[in-house]
Parts: structure tokens; sequence; C-alpha cells
DNA sequence: CGTCAACTGTACCGGCGGTGCAGTAACGCC
DNA sequence: GGCGTTACTGCACCGCCGGTACAGTTGACG
């Protein structure tokens, strides 16, 4: 029963959503009708309707999915950095590391950031749609920033810098990296910019020449 | 006469691109549509179609204009901080710190990249105009790679690094910026962010200390 | 056997992108 | 002073799409 009753009905739902993510990552979300998601479940129109009322809610179950993946993968990426090292910056240099590596895995790149996609239609979505994509970015900056402020106690910055904006910048990266990916038709950019945040972060941290500084 | 008859052509097809512009960043290209923008210029549907013979010549003239607008300031901002001076460094550093200014100056944040928006829409737009933006983001790369050659003939890079992808990351950096902006609802992060991105630059090729090595 | 979840089918509305075409006011040129 | 060009207006029309409304169906569970 709970294999049935449970998978089925979630599995058209998300056939709904990975269709309509696969659409509005390439077509905006004015550019994405109804009517071919539907063609590509193999549903009714009210089939749709009786999943989402509308197509902000369609955006909204869209933006929660992505988020909870992307939370997922960043929680267990930064286990398993954990696991491989007590110091807390080659901790994040590992977990950098292997956010780079996994982009790079993916055979076409990244398919696009669901939250960058939102922000570019922002007039179309409501308040809360905004606001849990805003509580998304802050959550990302906490974590990294948490981990940064731990660093520092322990390296102390070679130069002046706010660790809060230091956090929001893999975000920054991140975004910026996924459209230049898409842009310039390579998907190594992404993994390859996200490299280069990290060699900012041994640099901010770390002597040039090879080991970091104790305290 | 010459006022009239120059200015109110060129006024028309540019009030359609500005509200297209201010339209196209806050909710799409698909949620934009060309009856709003008639009404906020105030012509018929016709005049419109007059301008431009259908949506994509809209969108293509878009990114148009947003890419010489945008290439101007850059050689504006590079010209001004080569007479400021002859380093290349300090000249590039001077620049960095130049688009910062300009950017945090925007009293409600940067409006959005058109290019950006180009890239979440991609299968709505015809080839050339995809090949338009790509070739927008490898000539701001070409441009800074260019600067940062010079810059590691004088200096040479403390670690080991891509300036190709060093280049890259003025993009990456600015339109992840421009994303953190938007969905954080703070102007300051892109200006903030491009600032880091100066600091890695002076990381790279500088002694943490103060001055820069010389050869 | 009844209930409920997960749909289907049908009919309809209004907005929008886009086409086609006829008309026109103002200007620039010979 | 007529002639073409530029920059439009006005109108009629098509088909797609988002969204609403609502009645009916199917299959599993209890």
């Amino acid at each position: 029963m709970s294999a049935t009753t449970i998978d089925k009905p979630l599995a058209t739902r998300d056939q709904i959503l990975n269709a309509a993510e696969e659409s509005v990552l390439s077509k905006g979300f004015g550019g994405t009708s109804i009517e071919e998601l539907i063609a590509a479940v193999g549903i009714s129109k009210s089939g749709f309707f009786y999943h989402f009322k509308d197509k902000n809610e369609l955006a909204k179950a869209l933006l929660v999915r992505y988020v909870a993946t992307d939370t997922q993968l960043l929680e267990s990426v930064f286990a398993r950095a954990d696991e491989l090292s007590e110091d807390p910056l080659h901790s994040l240099l590992i977990a950098l590391k292997m956010l780079s590596e996994i982009f790079a895995d993916l055979p076409n790149g990244h398919p696009g950031c669901v939250i960058a996609s939102v922000c570019y239609h922002e007039r179309l979505f409501s308040r809360d749609v905004l606001e849990f994509s805003e509580n998304a970015v802050l959550d990302w900056r906490r974590r990294f920033h948490e981990r940064l402020e731990r660093i520092a106690e322990k390296y102390p910055p070679r130069i002046d810098i706010s660790l809060s904006d230091l956090a929001d910048m893999v975000s920054c990266v991140g975004d910026g990296g996924i459209i230049l990916s898409r842009v310039t038709r390579n998907p190594q950019a992404l993994p390859t910019q996200l490299n280069l945040y990290r060699d900012f972060i041994r640099l901010v941290f770390m002597e040039p020449g090879g080991e970091a500084r104790r305290t």
C-alpha cells in the first residue's frame, strides 16, 4: 500500500516539477506553458490543476524542491569534508573541491539555478516566494560564515576582509558561474570559477607558498 | 526641424526599449506583454510592430543596446584608470574600484543584467541572439585577460592561476553579485562583491602587507 | 460496499502574440 | 508643389494559453 499510494501520486507531481524545471530554466517562467507540461507528463489539464492551483503555486513548489536538494547537497558535502579533516580551513577547502568536482562531472553542466531564475521574474511571484528564495541565500551565507569564523580564529586573515561578504561570495560565484557556463556554452566554467574562489580562500588564510599559518 | 525629427522617432523606439528592459528584467521575457509596453509608451500595437517585427527582434535590440552601453562604460572606466596610473596593476585596481563605486551609487542598485536574463530564456531566442551575448562575455574576458597578461609580466602571480579564468571571474562576480543584490534586496551586495574580486587580484599579484613586488 | 485520492473530459472566458492591410500626418527633396 | 519616406493609427481577425467550473471515472483501502 504505502509503496503505491505514496509513490504514484508523488511520481506525477514530481514529473510535472521535472518538466517544469527543465522548461523554466531554459525558456523562463512565462515561456513555459502548462499545456506543454501536461503533454510531456501525459496528463490532462485538470490533472495539472489538481496538483497546483495556479502557476504561482508551481513556481513555489519548484523553488522549495530546488532549495531542499541544494541544502541536502551542501550538508552532505560538509559532513564528508568534516570526516576527512578536523581542521576548519582544510575541511572548507575539501568541501569546495568536492562541490567543484560534482559540478564538473555533470555531463551537460549545471542545469541552472531556480533562485536566479526566480530573481529575474520577481514581479511575477508573491511575497512569500521571494522571501523563501532570500532565506535560502541567507542560509548559505550563515553556513559558510560560521565556518569562516572558525577558520579565522585559527588562521588570522592576511587582509582586512568581511567574512560575511566572503561567505556571500560562494552564492555569487555559483550563480555567476552558472551564467558564465551557459552563455559561453562551457560546462567547466562553473567548477573552474568555484576553484578560483577556493584559491581566494587559500590566499586569504594561508601563506601563498604552501602551509597555512598557525596561531 | 532637426530637434523634433531626429529626436522623436528615436525617442519612441528608445522608450519602448526602456519600458521593455524594465519589464523583462523584473518579469522575464514571456511575462512581458507587448500590450503593456504600448500602454506605457502610449502608442498603438501597429506602432510597436513598425519598430520590431516580433518579440525576438525586441530581445535582440534590448541585448544590443545593453551590451553597447556596458562596453562604453567599461571603456571609459579603463581610459580614466589609465590616465590615473601607468602601472597595469594599479590601473586595473583603480578601474575595479570605479566600477564598484558606480554600482554603489545607483540609488536602486543595478537594474539587472540583460545577458543573464537572456541566458535564462535561451530556448526562446534565435541562434544569433545567443551568439551575440556569448561574444559580449568573451569580449569582457579578452579585455580583462589582456590587462592581466600585462600585469603578470611585471608582477609574477604568487599562485599558479589561469589569467583567462581570472578574467572571466569579473563577469561571474558581476552577474552573481547582481543576483545576490536582488535576492537579498541589498543594492550594496554587487559593489561589495566586486571589491572582494579586487582584493583577490591584489592577493594574486601583491604582497598581502602592502606594496606589489617588482621584477 | 462506501470513501477518498487522483485523476479525465468538456466547455468556456479573456488576454496576448502575431498578421494583414488600409489610411494618414509631417517632413525632406527635387 | 508634387512625391516618396518615415512613423505611425485603426481595425479585423487568428490561434494559443492561463484559468475556471464542474461533472464524471477509476482504483485502492478500510
